[in-house]
DNA sequence: GCACCGCTTTGACGCAGATCAACTGGATTA
DNA sequence: TAATCCAGTTGATCTGCGTCAAAGCGGTGC
């Protein structure tokens, strides 16, 4: 059940931390004064479930902080992690009255969420937000298309050395900063969460982390914080071209 | 290298075969006629590259007939699918200088073309355009993400049911029936192909459709004419949940 | 007719990662 | 202080798919 915490929250899009990133990024100053009035807050704890796969969804939403997954679930329990969502990132589908996936909270989350209904006229009638819908959802499909070559074609290896040189960037782009040398971060996943990511077990996960520990790639302080000496080296391990995606 | 066939092919929009699929179908006569001016075919041969992931991309197009795929390729070569493009459906991205993944004409294939300045241009005037082409994004978003659900966590035998219920449902769907019962198409992809669409090698694809044609799940005629006497036996080797994407 | 070629099939074998199971270590509760 | 719990680690074993290799098969050219 969602604990609404709204007394926390900041209420004005213009001081908010995803202005410039989010669905609202391209709006203007009376656009978002159109936003705001079919806009609220909600909050999530780690663990809990948004949404399940096939409930009625009458809101879309933006991320506001914290970490959220999408995931879908065969018959049998085998479960695939299909979204991993961050600050400024969107869910929910306009024109689309059911959830297609899982949407949990992997951490504390906020989101602000926008009634279905208005969202969908306002979009209608502001091109900046279906402009910069589209541009998102164009982003998450290269995403979508980078982790399709991880799931179909990496070793094990790779995969966690790479999801780990994902988070990491991500990390490092909310910081506004860049990754490069040395670089340190939470992982905001659980070793189970971290399977449904990449295709793989728990077990295999936890050994490929033990194994790039032993080769001094990555360095684990707890189970959560990673220091990776050289940032390079990882994203080497990862089996990525030199570009290393810096279209996002 | 493209070879021109444009005197065989249809000119006008309107007697055109994916009007109301493509990118194009929102727009009214007017906005057709602009499309007009900026548009041109092109045709290739099956197994002709259209273009390699990094080189500069000037247009972006709709398959008009054919069969397109794009690929990712690593620096050691392992390759992975990353979209199976039937008619309709559009290449390129607005907005972006360079192609992001080789794209292979499959089989023989025309795409319509529009040079993509006047089209990003075009995009911004018209809103149905931009419309219509989110919409089309959001679906190939959640066809990735069905796709990410296969190379993840289904079995080859499951991959392999799955590929042939893909492609007979858009077969049906192109040719404006449903995929029930018996149901009988061509295969647009080589053994190799298949493999770099389900993340396996084309032994392991060549040996699973062996063990479904003896398990009398497919009949073969010929190595690409495909037989399915119980269009719902396939469905369910294939894994997915009854509902069985009616989602497209 | 035969040789050749690309695609496909089939067989033998090996290995990366899954499975099953035991154990660790830190946090929470009693 | 110990009991419980849960996420994570590690070990032993199994297996599905990859790898390597050989052979089949339909089409094309000579």
């Amino acid at each position: 059940m969602p604990q609404p915490d709204l007394h926390t929250l900041s209420q004005d899009c213009e001081s908010c931390p995803i202005r410039h990133r989010a669905v609202c990024a391209r709006c203007e100053t009376d656009e978002l004064v159109r936003l705001e009035q079919i806009k609220y807050y909600r909050s999530y704890q780690a663990g809990q479930t948004v949404i399940w796969s096939g409930d009625r969804m009458d809101f879309v939403a933006s991320v506001v902080t914290g970490i959220a997954t999408l995931t879908q679930t065969m018959e049998d329990g085998r479960r695939q992690m299909v979204g991993l969502l961050l600050p400024s990132d969107f869910v929910g589908r306009p024109g689309r009255q059911s959830a297609a996936y899982d949407v949990t909270a992997a951490t504390d989350l906020v989101m602000c969420c926008f009634r279905k209904k208005p969202f969908e006229e306002l979009m209608i009638q502001t091109p900046h937000i279906a402009q910069r819908l589209l541009e998102m959802t164009l982003d998450e499909l290269d995403a979508a298309r980078e982790w399709m070559l991880l799931l179909g074609r990496k070793t094990a290896r790779e995969k966690i050395a790479s999801l780990l040189s994902i988070i990491a960037r991500r990390d490092a782009s909310l910081k506004l900063r860049s990754a490069t040398g040395h670089v340190t971060f939470d992982l905001p996943l659980t070793r189970e969460e971290m399977a449904d990511y990449l295709g793989l077990t728990l077990e295999t996960v936890s050994r490929q982390m033990s194994a790039l520990k032993r080769d001094g790639v990555i360095g684990l302080e707890g189970k959560r914080h990673i220091m990776v000496p050289d940032f390079d080296k990882l994203v080497e391990e990862a089996g990525d071209d030199s570009d290393g995606g810096f279209l996002v």
